[in-house]
DNA sequence: GTGAAAGCGCTAACAA
DNA sequence: TTGTTAGCGCTTTCAC
């Protein structure tokens, strides 16, 4: 990596514009309390000179980076297999972006990891943290915690907070959604309504499995069957709920791809989706929704809108662009809506 | 945002140690030319006190950010609906990581944004850029080059450079993996094999129509119908393919999610697969290829190590890892390999 | 081998 | 309003 041409310095822009370099660096700070003609002065040589302000040398002094860590725990691969996260970066990204802050990433492979962005956030790199830790028993949260930085995480975090809830997070709606897609069904006239769950020690699949008992309270518990968010898991639940109901009219899947999977094995099983099995997704996944046969009825969530909310409840700290308004202490749920297509 | 307690400084560490800054300083750097017993203590007093580096100070003498940035011109959203990027982006972070380097990312949606990260990336905040530029007409290029720090693009550029090649970029054969493809259909016995393109305006899409037009050098040009990487737009070239040549007997689609159209539309109009018509793909994009129905011959590439190769390029400066080997001054392009499944 | 001291580029008191 | 000055925490000559 070749060292590149040294850059001017705010001493040459004072130099240049005939002023203090204190006078020179509130110019560049948004010049208040300087004269108009000095200002023009300052502005003129720092376009002259390309000057750029060193953010090392002005972190230094201010302690202030700029920066955001955005938190990835990646123990599967699934994680990157949607393009759920994807969504949501770019959400945040937008808004760091509005704010004249860096987006950071850390993405996490394992305990060496952990111990590494444990350092890197208590290193005091960066004002805050986005934290995505998707399992129960991730140590991630602890560490962050630790750390002592501001942070905010993406959906509902497992474990809950010793001292009482002040742990920031932005959810969608799950069980809520949940309980409107198999409402949905029952409104459809379906009495044997399934349902594939994900992977339980997530928070969001536990909700949607929350918001399917509160509608199907007293189903026969072998209506509900184990999947893990993926096509395959969604065809080996479907081919059991096959097995041991027969008679089942309806699913709803944990989320998208598990519908997939599951309407894979209907056709292959000779079942007409709608009309002997009515089956709804979630995420409304896109790429995935649209394209299977029939497209899939199921929840929407706003991502990328999560995204942008993660970035704003973390810049909106005392420093933030709002003193007054604080950051709530606990979580914000954003809501889902049911998108009807051919499947339900 | 609410500020942290004050962390220890190396001075903190220094004392507790009983040794001087500088000597501290050392044996946080690697402790060459300290004796024995005194990078003992000194790291004991880091352990104790919890001392983390302040990097901004490091910085600002060093020059130096261990950080590199990663730019990724977002023009559509389709570049986030498929898992591509994000797995180059895991290669990537997997190397930067090993060589303790932060990834700072960049996603850009306009003209504005071309000037910040133009300002960013002139203004020193990172050793090196990583740069994904799709299009022929990107202006983000020129921004960078002027920028005037090292950089690696994903994939080939478009532009041709002005003094003579000394662009450095990873790609995969897509040529090369194109022909691979086409040949196997040949040699299946197919005569009249067909191509959906992808936007030409990008290398990758220009080059696979080379390499399909290596082997099907004098094919009615009616066989080469253009797509855009989507499967809608897979579905609508395969209707014209039909619609002009309905004895077409196999289908080279530019990538899986353009496979994935064809085969819909294929199985709409009654034609087996392989049997009637044979098809292959592009990327081996997991989700996609194996849930495709039959599931999808295709060419793979190894995304990640793409990533991968892309940080170790960047790295390999003059005063990376190995000083001596110098960077290629052009590009390095992987081999892809053909995966057979059942469509071909 | 170790320490003293200078200084990276900037901001923020404080004086003028 | 503007300038002077003192660091922010670290690395790096340069003496010792």
């Amino acid at each position: 990596m070749t060292e590149t041409a040294p850059r001017p310095t705010l001493e040459a822009v004072a130099a240049r514009a005939g002023v203090s370099r204190a006078t020179a660096s509130r110019v560049v700070n948004g010049g208040d309390g300087v004269r108009e003609p000095l200002v023009e002065r300052v502005r003129r040589a720092v376009d002259e000179l390309g000057y750029v302000p060193n953010q090392a040398a002005r972190s230094l002094v201010t302690k202030r980076h700029d920066a955001v860590a955005v938190v990835v725990a990646e123990p599967e691969t699934r994680v990157f297999a949607d393009p759920f996260f994807a969504l949501q970066l770019r959400g945040i990204s937008k808004e760091l972006t509005a704010h004249d802050n860096q987006l950071v990433l850390l993405l996490t492979e394992g305990r060496d990891d952990h111990a590494r962005v444990g350092r890197y956030l208590a290193g005091g790199h960066v004002d805050g943290a986005l934290v995505f830790s998707l399992h129960l028993d991730d140590p991630l949260p602890g560490l962050i915690r630790r750390a002592g930085i501001p942070t905010v995480f993406g959906g509902r975090p497992g474990w809950s907070d010793g001292d009482g809830g002040d742990v920031v997070y932005v959810d969608s709606d799950n069980r809520g959604g949940a309980r409107d897609a198999v409402r949905h069904l029952v409104a459809l006239g379906r009495t044997r309504v399934a349902h594939i769950t994900g992977p339980l020690d997530q928070t969001s699949a536990a909700d949607r499995l929350d918001g399917y008992r509160d509608v199907m309270a007293d189903a026969d518990p072998r209506l509900v069957v184990p999947g893990d968010f993926t096509p395959a898991g969604g065809e080996r639940a479907m081919r059991e709920l096959l097995d041991h109901r027969p008679d089942v009219d309806a699913v709803f899947a944990a989320n998208d791809l598990t519908a997939a999977g599951a309407l894979r094995v209907l056709r292959e099983h000779g079942r007409r989706v709608p009309e002997d099995v009515a089956v709804i997704g979630f995420d409304d996944m896109l790429p995935v929704a649209e394209q299977t046969d029939p497209p899939l009825t199921t929840v929407r969530q706003d991502i990328e809108e999560m995204g942008r909310l993660m970035a704003r409840l973390l810049l909106r700290g005392p420093d933030g662009p709002h003193p007054g308004e604080q950051a709530p202490r606990s979580g914000v749920v954003l809501p889902t809506t049911l998108v009807r297509r051919a499947s339900a």
